[in-house]
DNA sequence: AACGCGCCCTGTCCGC
DNA sequence: TGCGGACAGGGCGCGT
């Protein structure tokens, strides 16, 4: 469920309840997500102080002393939410008690997410830049087109090794707002089409960032509250409906697996 | 090597 | 109303 601008809303939203706090209590109900919580995750993270919370692609990282990351990702349809969890809510994997009352829950019906501590964030073998920082670069896009000639600029975008933090929702408007097809070769696309995508998936995150994310079927931020940039969706999930642009009906597609939608006269 | 596909899992929605 | 199938925002392992 969560993209780039999701997690990093959630990022945003706990931060107030939980830097400084002690970790009291940690309640492991279920260990079967994506990979099982290793046995001890509990005890490792009992007694320690949450000294700051970032994130890195779509992996929440929450600093926990010593040299240690407690790290969350909340796969398809993951929550990471503050306050206690309704008594009769399924699906509470991982209850946390903080000092003074405080509470978190991570809540995830497919189990795709995953939690667990390491000593390093390399350890989660994430190499892709990250698309807000400016190593995303045009020259950069150019290159890695290049070396990538055969794949489509939506798998290019996508590929989590290339590009860290980028999935289906915003690859899709980033690529209408750029005015390119997403089943284009990525060895096809001109250094002025490079610069001008890159500069699109900036925009693209950054207001869907300040727009708290997009809710489309039961995303929420921490504190339960819904994003805004569902609204403002161009293309996602808008197939038949009229191009804000041209007024063109938005197409559907699938492009290595994955829903595309795009405007066939704006995008070329 | 690099790419695309299928799978992990539950919930929802749609057509019959 | 019930049921089967398709599909969902992510990521990984495998086969080609």
């Amino acid at each position: 469920m969560p993209g780039l601008p999701e997690v990093e809303t959630v990022r945003r939203t706990i931060l107030p309840h939980v830097v400084g706090r002690r970790i009291v209590r940690v309640d492991v109900r279920e260990t079967r997500l994506r990979r099982p919580i290793a046995p001890d995750f509990a005890h490792r993270l009992v007694g320690r102080r949450i000294h700051g919370v970032a994130r890195r692609a779509k992996y929440l990282v929450l600093d926990v002393g010593d040299g240690l990351l407690w790290i969350v990702h909340l796969g398809m349809s993951g929550r990471f939410c503050v306050g206690e969890p309704p008594g009769d809510l399924p699906h509470v994997h991982v209850v946390v008690d903080l000092e003074a009352g405080g509470r978190l829950y991570f809540r995830d019906p497919r189990r795709f997410g995953l939690m667990l501590l390491a000593r390093d964030e390399r350890d989660l073998g994430i190499v892709g830049v990250e698309p807000l920082e400016a190593e995303f670069s045009p020259h950069f896009l150019w290159q890695t087109t290049r070396r990538h000639r055969r794949t489509s600029i939506k798998s290019l975008l996508m590929d989590q090794r290339r590009i860290a933090g980028l999935g289906n929702i915003y690859a899709n408007e980033a690529l209408f707002a750029a005015g390119i097809r997403p089943t284009r070769r990525s060895g096809k696309l001109t250094r002025a089409e490079s610069e001008r995508l890159v500069g699109a998936v900036r925009e693209v995150l950054e207001r869907a960032i300040a727009s708290r994310g997009s809710s489309l079927l039961d995303y929420r931020d921490a504190d339960g509250n819904e994003g805004e940039f569902q609204r403002l969706l161009a293309v996602y999930e808008r197939d038949g409906e009229p191009c804000r642009r041209c007024g063109e009906p938005i197409k559907r597609g699938v492009t290595t697996g994955r829903s595309t939608f795009y405007c066939p006269r704006c995008q070329r």
